[in-house]
DNA sequence: TTGAAAGCGCTAACAG
DNA sequence: CTGTTAGCGCTTTCAA
């Protein structure tokens, strides 16, 4: 076997070799790339060591370091898709601007929803030592983690567990749906049409209750037959736009489920020879943009706050990283993240 | 100091409590955990092993394993933005699909196009000793990636650099656009107008040249004025819709640069009373879904193989890690991937 | 067939 | 203020 003449040909410089060229012991070099205080070494020391680090284009191995100091600084990103509706990414892209201004990574793995592939995707983080797990889905649901999840701090985006076992992050749904129709409200409207989804996840029942919220503070009355159900997709919107237009006493203002169903309420109004917002106002909810800003008229609409999730589910996962475990909350917090409120020119 | 008492109260059990538990050594549990073909180890040895660590809940610490074999499964995923186009996050889909399946993880890493920044990105996935890079951009362009990504294999995703000198994955552009323009030559047409981007990015030129391409193969003469140029946006198409309509000779098809393009196409046909297909086909390219298929009537428009050029580049890079380096192409292989046809009912 | 032992590159007592 | 030294948890050579 042939050793490495030490400091000869070897491929990547090791502190060692800067600890040599810059005159000092491996200990000063650790000392000063990690910027410890407590020993205070002379800046004209750390100087020659920074200079030894440059010339050699010296650049630390971070699995010895984690292996030594339990931290990778390197946060697990679980979820079930990617990108469902392509907006939502930007969870993501929150996320990761996040992570990285605080000098962590995200290790990506997206299971496509089959529990037993979410267990061993989290095996997998946690193998490589994550510092914490963020557990996201793409559209507002509760779920139902693994339990090896419970080994290590973790936060939920976009989702939560119905015991609430975890730190959470998800849109004020309520007083989204809320400020969407006091906007309504307040630009006169009085008969105001719901083309809810027929589904009734978080979003759908959050925006159905701040609807009602809305009304009762301006003391109108909530009038059942103008929520009509139909797909959140443009034929449902479509449908449920139809179904309004048709009743007795038609509303001057569609308050849509989702953008998706907005754009079924464009159709259904087109075809019905009405124009927008001078005969009906529509008012969209997601603010996907492709769609709501393209059309016309470009449609108002309530945003989906997923960048600022994403970050503030970063920023709250660092925090409990940092905790010692005795400090962390008995009760995770269960954080609610305001949507605004984008105004375009169908109301 | 305290020495921990072994195998008590450790908190995550170690190779060596596996295999006092099963009464082997450490080695041989490494050598049945890796699968170590070399040292025959009976059956009954490794059932006893695997045993204990499914007794143990043993999960093997990467770091380590990483440290010791310089291989962590984990490739490093560069991108500027992780989505300028929502759709285009298929390219990441397809990649952490990819790697999933070979038992890689993504770390992911978006620098918003600053060039500094795409350095230290690089040089913090070369920390963490990814086993190769992945730079992908989020529409086809030429890259200057730093030159710290010569320090491992890597591979551009979507783009390309001019000197050629990485291995690059991009859609075929030029037979998109000869498909796209076929397709419409089948259907009868033969003045077809072309709103292209005014922007020559090398999906314009490619498309234009297809078009070309196929104008030529059925004999057809090509005509300049049938080009006519527009921001990639919705208002943009419009403009060079209405400009096509205006000719002397209209064209009875409009080929759009992209499906955004096409939207405003529809609605310059729409302001025009002309109906599609029927008084002009109008054809997209990049199938974005909530356009195209939400739209009526539904876009007949070129897929980009999104998720095709994320497996691609990632079973490409795998390959390339397995290479000796000695092995490895001069040439860089620089693949290009067929747009498929979605056939809807604007044609 | 199995085990002992030597590191991988780094951090951080502890001692000088 | 700086250096010596003992590991972190694993892979793998070499010997038994």
């Amino acid at each position: 076997m042939v050793k490495q003449v030490s400091g000869s040909k070897s491929k990547r410089p090791l502190m060692n070799d800067v600890a040599r060229l810059a005159g000092v012991s491996q200990t000063t070099v650790s000392f000063v790339l990690n910027n410890v205080e407590a020993s205070n070494i002379p800046p004209e020391t750390q100087e020659r060591v920074w200079a030894a680090v440059e010339e050699l284009g010296y650049r630390p191995n971070a699995l010895a370091r984690g292996l030594r100091s339990n931290r990778t600084h390197t946060l697990g990103f679980v979820t079930d898709r990617i990108a469902t509706t392509p907006y939502a990414v930007r969870i993501l892209e929150g996320a990761q601007e996040l992570a990285w201004a605080n000098g962590s990574l995200l290790l990506l793995v997206s299971t496509g929803g089959d529990q037993r592939l979410k267990r061993q995707a989290i095996d997998m983080l946690l193998e490589r030592q994550v510092d914490g797990i963020i557990y996201a889905t793409m559209y507002h649901r509760p779920v139902y983690p693994p339990p090896n999840m419970q080994e290590l701090p973790a936060v939920l985006l976009d989702c939560y567990t119905k015991d609430r076992a975890f730190p959470s992050v998800v849109p004020d749904e309520v007083l989204g749906g809320r400020t969407a129709v006091e906007y309504l409200l307040n630009k006169g409207h009085r008969r105001i049409g719901f083309a809810q989804d027929s589904d009734p996840v978080p979003a759908a029942v959050g925006r159905l209750e701040g609807l009602k919220q809305a009304l009762a503070a301006y003391g109108v009355p909530f009038d059942d037959e103008l929520v009509q159900t139909g797909q959140s997709i443009p034929a449902g919107g479509y449908q449920a736009t139809m179904a309004l237009m048709g009743l007795p006493n038609p509303p001057t203002a569609i308050f849509c489920y989702n953008d998706r169903m907005a754009l079924g309420a464009y159709n259904a109004l087109r075809d019905l020879n009405l124009t927008i917002p001078d005969d009906v106002a529509v008012m969209g909810f997601d603010n996907q943009e492709l769609i709501a800003a393209d059309i016309s008229p470009p449609l108002t609409t309530m945003a989906l706050p997923h960048k600022e999730m994403g970050s503030w589910a970063v920023r709250h996962l660092l925090d409990l990283i940092e905790q010692p475990d005795e400090t962390r909350h008995s009760q995770p917090v269960q954080h609610l993240i305001e949507c605004p409120l984008i105004e375009r020119a169908s109301v």
